[in-house]
DNA sequence: GCCAACGTTGGC
DNA sequence: GCCAACGTTGGC
């Protein structure tokens, strides 16, 4: 847990966030440091990142879609939740009128680059770890593109990392 | 490219 | 409130 610096690891949270590498990759968030995660269009997802993710929450980096599918690498939440400003953008490919400024709709939060892991770690290994049974990218249906993590999940992980 | 699962929309 | 149709997600 020192990878992260925490004195106290349980007070922290931890999440997974998924994206396609063709949009945007563990890489381009090492070459950009910071960045928002901007354009999530779900409410699920929208109410993690508005009411529950923390700065210093650990974040695991997903690439789906494009092999190799897996955790690519880790970030921690650098802003807690604010509004989503591509919203209000009509030449956004994720505008949406029902959100303005003065009444937001959609939150997204700030993430900073930690590390990449040594090689991704698949889905394949995921699905195949007895440990890791339950978390969201394994279990039929989830398409959640922000879920919460367990801190055993966590550990099991940045282990494998 | 296929297709299952999901979320949203809109008619009623 | 129901539910069919539709668009999207995302693994394979």
């Amino acid at each position: 847990m020192f990878v992260f610096g925490y004195i106290t690891p349980m007070l922290s949270q931890f999440w997974l966030l998924k994206s396609e590498p063709t949009t945007y990759s563990i890489d381009d968030l090492r070459r950009d440091g910071t960045t928002y995660w901007s354009g999530v269009r779900n409410f699920q997802a929208r109410n993690f990142m508005r009411d529950q993710m923390r700065v210093g929450d650990g974040i695991l980096f997903y690439h789906s879609n494009i092999p190799p599918i897996g955790i690519s690498g880790f970030a921690e939440v650098s802003r807690s939740g604010y509004p989503d400003f591509t919203a209000w953008d009509p030449s956004d490919g994720h505008y949406d009128p029902k959100s303005r400024p003065d009444d937001p709709v959609w939150f997204m939060v700030d993430i900073r680059y930690v590390r990449h892991g040594r090689e991704v770690i698949t889905l394949a290994q995921i699905k195949a770890h007895p440990a890791l049974q339950k978390m969201g990218v394994v279990q039929r249906g989830t398409r959640l593109s922000v879920q919460p993590v367990h801190y055993n999940e966590w550990d099991v992980i940045i282990h494998l990392a």
